[in-house]
DNA sequence: GATAAGTGCGTGTACGTACACACTTGAATC
DNA sequence: GATTCAAGTGTGTACGTACACGCACTTATC
């Protein structure tokens, strides 16, 4: 194993000299810095990780920005869980993150967060940003900026932060899309219509993933697609609406996909609409509420996103970073998970 | 953070009475080490990993068991490239692989390889065991007894390891085989039936999969089933047998299932025999092959077992009990993976 | 009762790196 | 010519653990 010291004997200068160079701390002669350089390449030095650390023994904070755990029918919980898994596994207590669960509906706190990041003095700053930025793209650029002009490693799941170029870890929405138009032909008679069903704000993220799954259809053969948006927060008021247009539509419904997390409203309009048939049910994420009425054979399909791996992957990959210098990678894509009745856990 | 000395300070004893007691080196008195054990407790200690490893500053060996790369169309060559990241992952250099590519056909390299451990002097034991265990039960049974005689921390992955209770990273065959049932199901029209095609010998894991398709077939409806399995070791032959195989079915066919990854030459078949109408075809393992035809939609599905995420989870496994004592977990089950051509990439 | 073998403990050094500090030199300032 | 300053370099210690060694003392052996 070559060391520093290698280094330093056959350059012909002191272990401070080649410190100085590998971090590049200046005030090393150019000339004395290009034979360390050298020396270092001749030898092949890799640092020895463990006693970098060691030597270190600092702790890396890491601010974490992602909704209210509660938020989201307990997707955003699986997410949390898959970041404890990742701290757990390497059983290194150096990572410390800094969590800041923040409402969705309004940009406030993450707003809040980025003064507080520019107002706070340098030796504060987060070593690492970790974030799921579904906020406005407002929001999404103030966040961009902030994190590009401090340098800090940052990572993004869930979906990417518009107004940047930060490592990504997660869905490919039209895949997504793809995949469900896929299974929704496969469920429908055919001339029947596919319906997409969706709650609430669009964000983009959703709305690629609708358009996707709208144009493929067109592609994979003579299903007609319908689009039902109700933005009704309250659940019983979103159900009776939901269930009237279903009524309305009447047999020409030959599939419904949900392209939120919400499928569980969707079954029980689709009871209170009195369908002859049972119209088959694509959904999206392996919610609780999901999960049961998949086992029951409420839903058909379930296309998952993996919260818990993306939060995992997500996490490996910037704890990776700090303490060993791992590069992040650009974009990470986990892929469209299709869950059955069988497959669910 | 509490260290060796903070323990030492609290029981009233030195440094290397606490490092006897934590690496039960003995040499110590009963009544020191409960002291000792207490401060241990109290203090919450836990070992600085870093420290650790520098310290030891030994590489540890892994013996890696596995067959051939070239074998069954990349199949093994995908999981070798999960090991190799889980390597590449942690950038640390005091992992060293043995591997052993076996011949599946015969058993003679893997009790080549045991009568070689056994005969070896106790220091150049490998410190890991990292095997895919498919060979006869004679051998498996062999292998867990010198694995077991010599407490070698060991992981098995893609099938489990018959006669010993090692940690499993794989897929659960039945899960597999239900899955493969549901879609089958949705693709056949009704009362078809639903054929099984399987090819040669078949191992533990292919057996409870194809049995758990078919039994769970029977609990979804009313589709009549049949099972092909051919033992004939050539591609042509084989293909020019399964084709008169279907011929004589003829119409009766609703939905091909290909228990192992030998779904092209299925497709094959399948042309030759001129069914008048294509039969829905759900084969298994996402080999290059197969994964061309999906996406050409020769094939409807595809269910992989992810062979690179069971390498790279196997090796994780393993790599961390032994670098950083993490405990290794009985059975860390694989998702099934159902694949489109949407989702193939 | 002398030697050997074993038990119970402490001491010291090594692992490879980071970083604070001290030292030397030459140039600039007055 | 003394003083200040900066650039360039070396020295020393700390990080927390592992393990070899040494010392004092006890128990067995003939």
């Amino acid at each position: 194993m070559v060391t520093v010291k290698d280094i330093a004997r056959l350059a012909g200068v002191s272990l401070g000299t080649v410190d100085r160079v590998i971090h590049n701390r200046g005030r090393v002669a150019g000339e004395t810095a290009a034979r360390v350089q050298q020396a270092i390449e001749t030898l092949g030095y890799s640092p020895n990780l463990h006693a970098r650390q060691l030597s270190r023994s600092r702790t890396y904070q890491i601010a974490l920005l992602m909704p209210d755990l509660s938020s989201d029918g307990g997707y955003w919980e699986e997410a949390y869980q898959g970041i404890e898994r990742a701290r757990g596994q390497l059983n290194l207590k150096q990572i410390e993150f800094q969590p800041l669960f923040f409402n969705r509906n309004t940009d406030e706190m993450v707003l809040q967060w980025i003064d507080h990041i520019n107002a706070a003095p340098a030796t504060s700053v987060p070593d690492g940003v970790m974030v799921a930025p579904v906020v406005s793209p407002h929001a999404q650029g103030a966040l961009a900026g902030v994190l590009q002009a401090l340098h800090i490693p940052t990572v993004t799941f869930d979906s990417p932060l518009y107004g940047g170029t930060f490592p990504f870890v997660g869905q490919d929405p039209e895949e997504g899309g793809r995949a469900a138009a896929r299974l929704t032909t496969l469920l429908a008679p055919p001339t029947k219509t596919i319906v997409l069903v969706t709650r609430g704000r669009q964000d983009t993220h959703l709305l690629s993933r609708a358009k996707a799954c709208a144009d493929h259809i067109k592609t994979l053969g003579d299903w007609p697609t319908c689009s039902i948006i109700i933005d009704e927060t309250r659940d019983s008021e979103y159900v009776a609406i939901l269930t009237a247009r279903l009524q309305k539509l009447g047999t020409a419904v030959g599939a419904l996909f949900v392209t939120n997390a919400g499928a569980d409203l969707v079954v029980q309009a689709r009871a209170k609409a009195r369908l002859p048939l049972p119209v088959p049910i694509v959904g999206y994420d392996l919610l609780r509420a999901n999960a049961e009425l998949l086992r029951r054979g409420s839903i058909d399909f379930i296309i998952s996103q993996r919260p818990e791996r993306q939060g995992y992957e997500a996490a490996m990959m910037l704890i990776n970073n700090l303490l060993f210098e791992v590069p992040l990678t650009e974009r990470v894509s986990m892929p469209v998970e299709i869950v059955l009745p069988e497959t669910v856990k």
